[in-house]
RNA sequence: GGCCCGGUAGUUCAGUUGGUUAGAACGCUAGCCUGUCACGCUAGAGGCCGAGGGUUCGAGCCCCUUCCGGGUCGCCA
């Protein structure tokens, strides 16, 4: 191991071009490969701009040569030399670099290393639960570090954007209080207060009401949230918000504020031109269209009702569907006759996942049509189904029927997005945005047997249906609003309610009585009392967005150190236990979970 | 909590109907090699087949339990 003393980094690895030639540099990083050729030996070093070679030469300094035989995969180096063409036949075309070379006049190994448990290296395939346990090589990847800093970017852009239209970041409490609607909370054990909690935020939601009703007008935070709920490629326990919130405004002002936002972000990162305005498609649409409150426009197969053709047919499955108060329903693919039987079968698996008792089709091939119903139904009532889903040759539909109107949409959006999915429609640079608007305030938990807040309880009734709220508000729509780019929520937000008297009416429908109300939201109703502007705001996930921007599948790719499925974290083995000091302080007694 | 898929060398995987000594590629180690860049060539090391139990003359393979990982439904105001 070598002292660092005196050594200076003049350049980052990956910086170096042909301009360059005949200067004099000193670089740092890791030892990416060795290629020994007998008498003149290749090192490749990586840092996080990227891959520079440096080149030792037998006869042109032995001492070095020598050196760099013992230098393996990840030893850390410092490197100072003359930068130098590559000469005829030697340029590498694939890598910014490789027009030039370092010719070493002196090596330091900094820090030797093990051989690592996996190839640092793109495209990298090994078990997530061994890259996250070595996190730290693993972030090492140059596709890992570009992630990263895309995220880095990403997050300065949206400080400098919201701060140049008047917002101010403000920051709001990690420790607070628990409100039971929602997500599961993380609890915090007070000390000082034995037998209390607090929780970590599932949003700055009421703070930043609060904010606008203490007059700071615009705020925004990047902000950590935390549900304890279980994982998806898309959820983790723990995600970032970029939360905002904005004073006398309606539903346009913050829907324009936040498309210009995306626009700029996209051109900036990404060179992408996003179109603006987004289309608007208020939620009864996605849901009958495209069986989605969050609907990926970037392919058809759009759902088409068939339950006035069905209804009446002689096939039970279907008319008892429509007669049970449900609905039959269909998609048509183009070009998916070809789809064999065994693929038809796998697909009428996927959709019993989402409770679809079956799945029906119908396909015309060469003239030909063969189905899984069409036997049951008359020669009329199969041509109108062809006719209803405009099939061509070559074409299949597929139908699912259910007594509950819910399950028919669900299943076959889902079915939908699986299809494309197998027929490798879904384009990653193809970016399709739209906002869902005109939610349902409310739906009726069956587990619970009352209405509860689809969005949540702060959230204001559409000027429409005010009468609704207060005579039939299951029927009520929202002032509610989605960003969805390509089936994926982006954020979601809401103009608030800001009287008390609505407030309360809000608690009312939820079946909060005035003393459960003013336990939980006390300091809430409270602040309504002294002045509130009309506000509103959104959420972004933020990490959703640099996924998708990344190009990646899975939150893992744009987080540094993310969770797994049962919530731990495999590097540091998180959660753990703790000691029987630590519980007393807390005055928690743990019960064993045995049985 | 439910369902589906997976766990075999450091890594990614193959492993026939249950049958002798469990394979490949990459990585690793050593030797040779002066223009490689996924360097090449030669040789070598490396395995509790996730764990426990069962069936069997015999289990990587079949059965049960369990642990771990992934996906998903429920859940996620």
């Amino acid at each position: 191991m070598e002292s660092f003393k005196g050594f200076r980094r003049t350049h980052y690895c990956g910086t170096l071009r042909a301009s360059d030639i005949g200067k004099e540099v000193s670089v740092c990083g890791w030892v990416q490969r060795r290629r020994d050729l007998g008498g003149l030996i290749f090192v490749t070093v990586r840092d996080r701009s990227g891959i520079v070679q440096c080149t030792f030469d037998e006869a042109y300094r032995k001492d070095l040569f020598d050196k760099a035989g013992e230098l393996r995969s990840e030893y850390v180096v410092a490197i100072r030399g003359t930068v130098r063409s590559r000469g005829e036949g030697a340029i590498n075309k694939d890598m910014p670099t490789g027009e030039i070379e370092i010719l070493t006049e002196e090596l330091r190994i900094l820090s030797r290393a093990e051989t690592p448990p996996f190839e640092i290296v793109d495209g990298l395939k090994a078990n997530d639960a061994l890259k996250l346990k070595y996190r730290y090589l693993d972030l090492r990847r140059p596709e890992m570090q570009r992630n990263i800093e895309l995220r880095h970017r990403a997050a300065q852009l949206t400080r400098n954007f919201f701060s140049a239209e008047g917002f101010y970041e403000i920051e709001t409490p990690m420790l607070t209080k628990s409100t039971p609607e929602g997500a599961r909370d993380y609890l915090v054990p007070s000390r000082v207060h034995p037998g209390s909690f607090y929780a970590l935020p599932q949003s700055p939601q009421q703070y930043k009401q609060i904010l606008m009703m203490a007059g700071f007008d615009r705020y925004m935070q990047i902000v950590r949230c935390f549900r304890d709920e279980d994982l998806r490629a898309d959820r983790q326990p723990e995600f970032t918000q970029i939360d905002l919130e904005m004073s006398f405004v309606d539903i346009d002002d913050i829907i324009s504020i936040n498309e210009r936002f995306i626009r700029k972000l996209f051109a900036e990162l990404l060179g992408v031109n996003v179109e603006i305005p987004f289309r608007r498609m208020p939620y009864k649409e996605a849901m009958e269209r495209y069986g989605s409150d969050k609907p990926d426009l970037r392919f058809g197969f759009e759902i088409r009702d068939i339950s006035d053709i069905a209804g009446k047919c002689g096939f039970k499955v279907f008319s008892s569907a429509v007669q049970e108060g449900g609905s039959v329903r269909l998609i048509k693919v183009d070009s998916g006759a070809t789809m064999t039987r065994k693929e038809i079968d796998s697909l009428s698996e996927f959709v019993k996942t989402y409770r679809a008792k079956g799945l029906a089709w119908l396909k015309q091939q060469d003239g030909a049509v063969t189905s899984s119903f069409g036997k049951f139904l008359t020669e009329e009532e199969n041509a109108a189904i062809i006719q209803r889903a405009e099939m061509k040759d070559g074409d299949i539909i597929f139908v699912v029927a259910d007594a509950n109107d819910e399950i028919t949409l669900t299943s076959l959006g889902a079915l939908r997005v699986e299809v494309a999915k197998r027929l490798g429609l879904l384009r990653r640079d193809d970016f399709r945005f739209l906002w869902v608007t005109e939610f349902p305030l409310f739906e009726y938990s069956e587990e619970e047997g009352r209405l509860v807040a689809r969005h949540h309880p702060f959230t204001a009734p559409m000027d429409e249906d005010i009468d609704l709220f207060y005579t039939a508000p299951e029927k009520c729509r929202a002032k509610a609003y989605d960003m969805v780019l390509n089936g994926t929520e982006l954020g979601g937000g809401s103009i608030r309610i800001y009287t008390r008297e609505m407030q309360n009416r809000m608690f009312e429908i939820l079946g909060f009585s005035r003393e459960e109300a003013e336990a939980r939201f006390g300091h809430l109703l409270n602040a309504f009392k002294y002045g509130t502007p009309p506000h509103g705001g959104l959420a972004f996930g933020f990490d959703r967005i640099v996924m998708l921007m990344a190009g990646c599948d899975s939150l893992r790719d744009v987080i540094p150190f993310p969770k797994v499925q049962n919530a731990s974290e495999p590097m540091t083995n998180c959660p753990s236990p703790v000691t029987e000091e630590q519980l007393k302080e807390l005055g928690i007694a743990v019960i064993n979970s045995e049985e």
